[in-house]
DNA sequence: AATGCACTCACGCAAGTACT
DNA sequence: AGTACTTGCGTGAGTGCATT
């Protein structure tokens, strides 16, 4: 039987770092296992066959891509017009472009919204509103930027994953461009686009001007981007004419290719390819963490992932150690601090975070719960309310999932389980840890976590405050 | 092109609280 | 002790920039 290569972490690139296995009073989470056989895995009966198109089928809702797979060769794709009720398939790119300027001319050139009212993006799932009639045309430019980006992201994918059907990821956000002009920033231009790959191409352009006496007395090139009502320069500076190129980008709003699936826009392939490994099906990923058994795909996700293990950077005021300095700095501006500037209009309650703000504003202000349970009439205001009742619903559901080590008292919830250690076992927090947290184990049970990987910085400062 | 690193933002888990 | 509801905040995914 072959086992999953276990990372071990002595392999972070950071030497600095051992793991520490803090038993203290406590047991730690059941220790993980990380061999076992990979899944030899059928992406044919997993996913099903591609499917063929000769017959365009209609649009559905959940649909977010302008490019597919119509079988297993280069050539074998289609752009699909994704207009809510259209569904046009074009063997070329220049179809869809025409066509979708042929939406505009039809549907918005020239009108006016109803008063009081404005246009909304025609796309599936996309329904930006638009002030003008300019503006729904400047946005749809920038969906065309976007199919031909999913097609570069197609051809990642079949050199990859020629069967794939999906990335795992849900729809992500899309391109929010709200109809403005592109204006080039670029040093006495400030030429303005209606189309962004006309934009994108045009940023790019000035790099042809740029040459080697474009060089400072430190020999760098600087970034001659101007932005702002102040027409601020960018501060960024290069050794060479390639990485301004890359930067420039920045400025410009190009990518190097969208994922065919979810839609998300990637500035490199690597990063693409990251997104393309994190979801692949269970038994794709054979490398395992030594510390959570996590497993992933390639040794620069697992790489990725152990970095968040090791806490390296330890907060001024408590004990608390996180994996990099802005997360401390939000640490302290949230837990010590107390810094809360968003601030509900609603109710005068205040936040530290835009989201936690929007959560509340969700719960607390919207009258109808809209989270329904698929198999009995309850409602619910929370999704997480929502996922554990539909639970019960299962066959298999075991109710009280979080033990306790020091007894045999078993609870619903890892807050009943905290109460019960600080209250019957008088368990302080373990050593490192603002709070008791829990590792779902093997067997589907949750159970103290008290595993932590720390710096040798941060121990050995530990160690001459002592 | 690949990799490393620090950063931001959204998500989701656990805590806190109130009530039974 | 169980549960529901709401908040706090740590973590994962993705990004820009620098370096290899």
């Amino acid at each position: 039987m072959a086992a999953h290569p276990v990372f071990s972490f002595d392999d972070v690139d950071n030497d600095n770092t051992q793991m520490l296995l803090e038993h203290c009073h406590l047991q730690p989470a059941e220790p993980g296992t990380s061999n076992g056989t990979p899944m030899s895995v059928d992406f044919n009966a997993l996913l099903g066959p591609l499917i063929p198109s000769p017959n365009p089928a209609p649009v559905s809702a959940n649909m977010f891509s302008w490019i597919e797979a119509t079988g297993p060769n280069e050539n074998d794709y289609n752009y699909v017009c994704i207009v809510a009720g259209c569904g046009q398939r074009f063997a070329r790119f220049e179809g869809l472009d025409c066509h979708l300027t042929d939406h505009y001319k039809n549907e918005y050139a020239g009108r006016l919204p109803e008063a009081g009212t404005h246009f909304t993006c025609p796309v599936t799932r996309c329904n930006l509103p638009l002030k003008e009639s300019e503006h729904v045309y400047r946005h749809l430019r920038s969906h065309v930027f976007h199919a031909s980006k999913q097609k570069t992201g197609l051809d990642v994918y079949r050199e990859m994953f020629p069967d794939l059907r999906s990335c795992g990821f849900e729809r992500s956000p899309l391109l929010q461009l709200e109809g403005e002009p592109w204006i080039c920033g670029w040093k006495n231009c400030e030429k303005p686009f209606d189309d962004l790959t006309q934009f994108v191409d045009h940023v790019t352009s000035h790099m042809d001007d740029v040459s080697s006496a474009d060089l400072d007395e430190l020999g760098t090139y600087h970034c001659e981007w101007v932005s702002g009502i102040e027409r601020t320069r960018c501060p960024q500076s290069f050794l060479n004419r390639r990485c301004l190129r890359v930067h420039l980008t920045c400025h410009s709003g190009d990518r190097a290719c969208a994922c065919p699936f979810c839609g998300a826009l990637f500035t490199n392939r690597t990063k693409f390819k990251d997104h393309v490994m994190r979801r692949l099906p269970e038994g794709e990923a054979t490398l395992s963490c030594a510390l959570c058994q996590k497993k992933f795909a390639t040794s620069r996700l697992l790489k990725l992932h152990c970095r968040k293990h090791v806490k390296s950077v330890k907060c001024a005021y408590c004990d608390v150690v996180m994996d990099c300095a802005s997360a401390v700095a939000k640490h302290m501006k949230l837990v010590h601090a107390k810094i809360k500037n968003e601030k509900c209009d609603e109710c005068g309650m205040t936040f530290g975070i835009k989201a936690d703000l929007q959560k509340h504003v969700a719960a607390m202000h919207e009258i109808e719960p809209k989270f329904r349970c698929r198999s009995c009439p309850k409602k619910f205001r929370w999704e997480k309310q929502l996922r554990e009742h539909e639970k019960t619903h299962l066959e298999n559901y075991i109710a009280n999932r979080y033990l306790c080590h020091k007894c045999p008292m078993k609870y619903k919830s890892g807050s009943s389980l905290s109460r019960h250690f600080t209250s019957v076992h008088n368990l302080p927090l373990p050593n490192g840890f603002n709070r008791f947290q829990y590792k779902k184990c093997h067997d589907g049970f949750y159970r103290l976590q008290t595993a932590r990987c720390i710096s040798k910085e941060v121990i050995e400062a530990a160690k001459l405050h002592v």
